[in-house]
DNA sequence: AACTCCTCCCAAATCGATTTGGGAGAAAAA
DNA sequence: TTTTTCTCCCAAATCGATTTGGGAGGAGTT
């Protein structure tokens, strides 16, 4: 009998066409491809007698011939605790739905890589023609990793300090800074406070440089402190507590990172202090926390889809071999008031 | 010069390798690969030259050779409408992060495959050891055209009428519904309507099923309505109206698919019927659509992340070639009550 | 007739690993 | 000493496609 090895009846493969067609290999590969020159008839007739048999390409095969993949991979250099959250969702979540879609679209599959401690190792046994990265740190380890194999990078949000720049979408973060300081300061602030995290991340420097030229220009004191992010909601909850013994006097919050504002909020009610009457609180990314959140987070539409599917684009072009590293303008940011920062 | 086809150093093979140790390729491939018969001195030393040449094995030779992908797929055949959303999150994306990590910590890769109109000639394009489908319908033809390509496939819910069963995570639907019922029947409500999709999924089924039961047993109508997929929230609206327009004197609507639930709500409110006062709604699946909700959904927690874990387990099985299809239970959901049926 | 062009097709090389089926030589057994 | 039995290693086949580098034969030119 046959042994465990036995899987079932052996595919077809080309030669098995090429004989039912009476030709060779090669212009059954031709003629399926589109490629090379074979007879109208003849490349007709193979497709035919291909479809008949049901022979579909061995893609592993094709694979190792033409070295391309036809799949990305999505991966984020943010902690779980602060990209997925409780319930798994958020940012990177909401960018592999529109980016599997838009890869998809256009032939390419998306592999997911969870921010995990051990994916290091396995980072290696990816084998994707590209990769987006979600907001990437400086010097980031796991874009140094990819590169070094090969592998085309593009980061949704620019690299900081990146020597070899890495072609991005821009998030136009100092842009989100400015709407959300400038809308704090409408709503009467005058004590804003600044809360990110400690990595060298693009949405942390060009907010907090945004932020420093922003109070310097009105003379309002600078106020900024950093929080862990893999402490996720209680690291925020834990600054802002030392935000408020350090500078009592405060009355608005600008904490980008969703988990640590909603930390802060909590933090700012079992402190006594109302928010929004007493402390404003607004953040960045708009997911299920700012909208959960007591009262709900003023927040900002990053348009997470469009952006998703200009860094589906970008990779590609950059996977076909246009070398200039690009960046690509993305929709810009919009601010959505809710209670946080705003009285009813 | 070089033409437009160089891409760089060529990559280290295992011939490289080979010949720097001084050994045959077959060697260095069983010294890597811990197989075969080699001296452990030599084995060492292999494994030693390898590493200072920084080798790596070439992954598409690799797996055209052994046949496999070390990838599997996730798929849903919901329509997106129902499955993303408007904020493109849901059902299929809260497991998929918790399948992502799973699969990678056993070195595998997730593929996402949205659910697309395109997608069906685009799924042969996929090379995967096996899939995950996301409760498939009757005679689901995602799953005929997987399997038919030597895929293996396990569901996250029983596929109906499956005639060659697909292993599958037991959803508990119809414990899902027995709670929900009594939960209504708890509070109060006499005249309970069920809302449901049209398509044959385990889901709606067993719900049914056990609405069925439920109904004649405690002597009450049976008040089943059903609703496009397709047509998200705005189908579950225009079912509520057709439940209101036929028994006006309904006290309570139970509607799985959190979309249809949604609309149902709105569809109440816009009728003058105060919720839960006059009319109470359940729904099933937690995410944002049911917490988001005015008043929020009374909903189930599915333990999703258990449930994505296990799927994995299972599929690895499966693929390892333990023929026997599968049963795996899942923890029992629990009921999560919230405004939508029960007054503060 | 001899030569050049085309058009259409094919045999063999190639991608880079794993696996098969021994072979050489030393140690153990006869 | 011869035979058997190990241990350690290797050459070549294999996976299934694409690509290279012509070759055969007919049509058109000198």
């Amino acid at each position: 009998m046959n042994s465990a090895k036995y899987r079932g009846p052996r595919r077809l493969t080309i030669a098995d066409v090429a004989e039912a067609a009476g030709v060779s290999r090669t212009t059954v590969s031709h003629a399926l491809n589109d490629r090379g020159q074979v007879d109208p008839q003849t490349r007709a007739r193979v497709k035919e007698v291909a479809h008949q048999l049901g022979y579909s390409p061995n893609l592993k095969a094709q694979r190792l011939r033409t070295g391309r993949t036809h799949s990305i991979a999505l991966l984020s250099s943010m902690p779980f605790a602060v990209a997925g959250g409780p319930s798994r969702l958020g940012f990177m979540m909401e960018v592999a739905a529109s980016a599997a879609e838009a890869a998809l679209k256009q032939g390419m599959a998306l592999v997911l890589v969870p921010p995990l401690a051990e994916a290091k190792g396995l980072l290696d046994e990816l084998d994707v023609d590209g990769a987006i990265i979600i907001e990437p740190v400086a010097q980031d380890p796991q874009v140094t990793q990819l590169q070094r194999r090969g592998i085309k990078v593009v980061s949704i949000g620019r690299q900081p300090e990146a020597e070899f720049a890495v072609p991005y979408v821009d998030m136009q973060a100092d842009i989100t800074g400015h709407m959300l300081r400038e809308h704090l300061a409408a709503q009467g602030a005058r004590q804003i406070a600044l809360l990110i995290g400690q990595q060298r991340r693009h949405s942390y420097v060009d907010v907090e440089q945004a932020y420093r030229d922003f109070t310097r220009r009105h003379g309002m004191p600078c106020l900024i402190t950093k929080a862990e992010e893999t402490g996720g909601e209680e690291a925020g909850a834990e600054a802002c507590r030392r935000l408020l013994a350090e500078y009592p006097e405060l009355d608005a919050i600008c904490a980008p990172v969703d988990a640590f504002a909603v930390g802060v909020v909590q933090a700012l009610q079992q402190a006594g202090r109302r928010v929004p009457e007493d402390v404003r609180v607004v953040t960045r990314y708009d997911g299920l926390r700012a909208q959960k959140c007591q009262p709900p987070l003023t927040a900002v539409n990053l348009h997470l889809a469009e952006v998703a599917g200009q860094a589906i684009n970008l990779l590609l072009d950059h996977i076909k071999g246009n070398e200039a590293p690009a960046i690509i303008q993305c929709p810009p940011p919009e601010l959505i008031v809710r209670g946080s920062s705003a009285p009813d």
